[in-house]
Order: structure tokens, then sequence, then C-alpha cells
RNA sequence: GGAGAGAUGGCAGAGUGGCCGAAUGCGCCCGCUUGCUAAGCGGGUGAGGGUUAAACCUCCCCGGGUUCGAAUCCCGGUCUCUCCGCCA
């Protein structure tokens, strides 16, 4: 959520923004809420101050006096009531405008209608070329007994799988070993509650706008999770926090549930487009400041970079376009790593700052150097989601007779395999 | 799931209709002081809105209500604790 008092300053940027990244907004309809319940709260506050002098008065009245100006005031207060009534609905519509309008995104941001118009910035380790046919990830799994789609299917429905054998343990591999790399960077690791309130999905932004996407358990009116960012971001919520403990440093392992509406018909083979993964997320609270959240947002980029690195995996970074950026982030960085099969980087992690737009909506404020009360801006990144990077994976170290090669770094998480051979039929 | 108790400032803990944004203690900050291993003394110390600054308004878990007036009374919700049941 944006400052009232920054849209109230600077309705321009809120306007330019919005339209770089191709979101509807109406800002004047928020300045002129906002006016309107100013005007409103400024009688009602003065009628509510006369009648507080008045009423402190009262204990020491006697007789008509008294009874004269109980009745002044009930009738005073049923005036303020009337007032209070109106600022409170005109209020709550103007609250509900304001989570609508879009952070502005950063000037480094480039323009841009959708994915298509993202920048490459720079791309690393070598696309493999492979001397004889490739197989894709659903041969390999074949080969493997890695998984089971038709099966799943009937049990849970489309987009859903069954990982086994090798393929299970690649994915508890992956994670673990991503884990650890990050508790070695200096992250918390944290197992994370995967179904949440209402108000975290609201606080971190994913609500309103992103319903569709979300399960929702209608009879607790809880919602599973679409990625740990929502509890981890959502941990300190309400706190004010001491400069001390700036940054703080989160790292999430849970499950992520996407419901994939609007989908229909898009990547449906195979574990590329899923309802269910897992996934491991850095998350960084930090203090108010451009510069000190946009060298985190290096960090952070850096961390998942390394992990591809040791996964031996070639991979590109780009820099999301204005209208492919969510309503909150400031700036987001994809990283998108070779897919054989498809032929293409495709997106296996996203990093995003914020600013103060989630912190706001989740009171998580920090006190300064000073002693000043203020909000935090927040940073997130997938460290790695699986099983989607499981098809980098199998497809890029597949081996002509369809064994998969081991990157050193996953093998101690592998009981120490560093060629997984093809089951015998 | 059933029965009961509770939720107050960083923490502990008073407060059952006005003198309460809230005693007291601890913690923390500032200053003073003292030679005896750390203490003593004085002052300060929640958040949001509003104002040039003040005044002023709001908040004692959340949301309603009663009342001239609510931390305090009533209703609904959330969470915590205890006992019973169930259970990975």
């Amino acid at each position: 959520m944006l400052d009232l008092k920054f849209v109230r300053q600077n309705p321009d940027v809120v306007r330019d923004g919005a339209i770089k990244k191709h979101i509807a907004c109406d800002v004047d309809q928020v300045l002129k809420l906002d006016s309107e319940v100013r005007k409103l709260r400024a009688e009602s506050e003065s009628k509510k101050a006369e009648q507080n002098k008045a009423t402190k008065a009262i204990p020491s009245l006697q007789g008509d006096e008294k009874m004269e100006t109980i009745k002044a005031m009930k009738a005073l207060g049923a005036e303020q009531k009337a007032i209070e009534s109106q600022v409170k609905s005109l209020d709550e519509e103007l609250q509900r405008l304001l989570l609508t309008l879009p952070n502005p995104p950063a000037a480094e941001v480039p323009d841009g209608k959708d994915d298509l118009e993202n920048v490459e910035m720079r791309s690393e380790g070598t696309i493999p070329t492979f001397d004889f046919d490739q197989r894709d990830h659903l041969e390999l799994g074949q080969m493997h007994d890695m998984f089971d789609f038709e099966r799943a299917a009937r049990i849970a429905g489309s987009r859903t799988y069954f990982l086994k054998n090798a393929g299970a343990l690649l994915e508890l591999s992956v994670l673990r070993m991503s884990m650890d790399h990050m508790v070695a960077k200096g992250f918390s690791p944290m197992i994370v509650p995967n179904l949440v309130r209402r108000e975290a999905m609201e606080g971190t932004a994913y609500f309103p706008g992103g319903e569709d996407q979300a399960y929702c358990t209608e009879r607790d009116d809880l919602f599973l999770i679409g990625t740990a960012e929502v509890p981890l971001t959502s941990y300190r919520a309400g706190e004010i926090l001491d400069m001390s403990e700036l940054p703080t440093k989160l790292c999430g392992w849970s499950n992520c549930y996407r419901r994939e509406a609007g989908a229909a018909g898009r990547d449906t083979r195979g574990l590329y487009r899923i309802h269910q993964f897992q996934k491991i997320e850095q998350v960084i609270l930090c203090p108010n400041d451009e510069e000190i959240s946009k060298q985190f947002h290096q960090e952070i980029l850096k961390n998942s970079e390394e992990v591809l690195q040791m996964l031996e995996l070639p991979y590109r970074v780009v820099n999301v376009c204005g209208g492919d950026l969510g309503s909150g982030q400031v700036q987001k960085f994809d990283i998108e790593t070779w897919m054989p099969s498809r032929e293409s980087f495709s997106e296996t992690h996203s990093a995003s700052r914020f600013h103060d737009f989630q912190s706001r909506r989740l009171g998580l404020r920090y006190r300064d150097a000073e002693g000043k009360v203020r909000f935090c801006h927040t940073l997130n990144n997938t460290v790695i989601a699986s099983p989607r990077v499981l098809i980098p994976l199998i497809e890029n170290h597949q081996q002509e007779d369809g064994s998969i090669h081991i990157p050193q770094a996953l093998r101690p998480y592998m009981g120490g395999v560093s060629l997984l051979e093809p089951k015998k039929k």
C-alpha cells in the first residue's frame, strides 16, 4: 500500500507508475475521497473535543445545570456519531481503493507489456549441445521411474504428479542443499505455516487481485500459500523492530499451491506448471533506504545464482519490464534456467524489492538511529523451486544412454552418487 | 469437539463507570553522584492522526452496543492457558 500522504503529494508519479505497469487505477477518486474524509473528520473531531470537555465537567455540576448539559451532550453526541459514520464509510472506500494503487516502478525498469519485453542482463554457463537425440524430462523420468503423472491425475486431477525413487530423492536433495547454502549465508532457516489468514495474503499484496490464484479453505477462511514469502514477510507483522535486528534474513521452506487459473492449456505437459510444489524462499527486512535495499536486491540475486552454479546449470538474468511487475514490486529480476526440451530459458527464480509497500500493509516497522519509527523495506527471491528445477537438472545433465550426471555439490545429498543409471527394463 | 479462566505500555502487574493514555516494579535513555566491585539520586521513556508549533482526536486483543461519559458494563469474534476427549 502506498502512503496516502505520498499519493496526495505525488499523484502524477502514482499515475505514471500505474501506466508503466499497465495497471488500471483511479488516483483522482482516491484524492477526492481523501479530501472529503479529511474535511468530515475535522468536523467530527471538533465536536468530539467539545463533548469531551463538557462531559468532564458534568460530575461537578448540580441540579438543572447538570440536566441541561447532559441533554445538550446527548444531542451533540448524536450529531457527532452521524458524522463519524459517514467518515467511516468513506474511509473504508478510500482504504479499499488505496489497496489497488500499484507501487511505482523504479526508473531502471524497462518499458514493456509482458514477459516478452523483459530485458536480458547477462547469461551464465554454457548451453549444452548433444551429439545424440536429447530426451525431455518426461522420457528421462520414465527411464528412471522418477515421476507418475497418470496415476496422479486419477487421484488428484490435472497438473499433479508423484515423484518417486530418484525423483523424490532429487527433490529432497536440491532443497536441502539450497537450505544449507542459505544458512551458510547467515539466513535463519524456517519451516513455515502453509495455510494462512487473509491478512497475510493482503499484507504481502497478493490480495486484492490474486484471489483466483489461491486455494481457499472456505470453512475456515484460510488460504494455502503460493510461496513462503507470505508467512515469512508477515512473520514480524505489527512489531516495531530494534535497529540491531536489521537486516533480518529469513529463509523458509514450504509447499506452494497455485490454482493456475487462466492458464488452461498452457504448459500442460510435465513438471513445469503444476498446482503444488516445494520451494525455499529468501526474505530480507531492511532499513527504509533505497540504496540499502538495492544492495540487498543484488545480494539475494547472487545467492540464487550460486545455487544454479552449484547445480552446474546455464541460466540468464532478466530485468523484468513494467507490464510484468506485480502491483507491489518496485523492481524484479527473474532468473531463467536453460531447459533443453523447451529450447528456451524459462523462469525458475524471481527476485523482487518492494520498498515499504508490504511493510506498510503489514505494520512492519523499526526504530531508526534517531529513535524514529519507520516502515521496513522488504525483498524476496526464490532460492530453489522443485520439481520445476528438476526439468533443467535432468535434461541438461543427461547422457546418451539416459543416465544423469549428478553435480558435485549435490552428491553428498544423494548418498555420494555421481551418475544416476536408468532402471533396467 | 466439550467445560472453565484469561488478554492492559519492552516485560511483570494494578485498575470494575468520570479524578485513567493508564499506579507500581523491572528494563531502557539522559544527567548527577560516590572509591570499593556495583550501587545511589533526579529526570525521561507506547503508537497513529492533526498543527509552523501547540491545542485537539483515536488506540488498554479485534468489531459492534449501552451511557452525557467505557480499560471498566453488554453482545459477537480472535488468540492464549487449564481440564476432558481425540490424535500425527
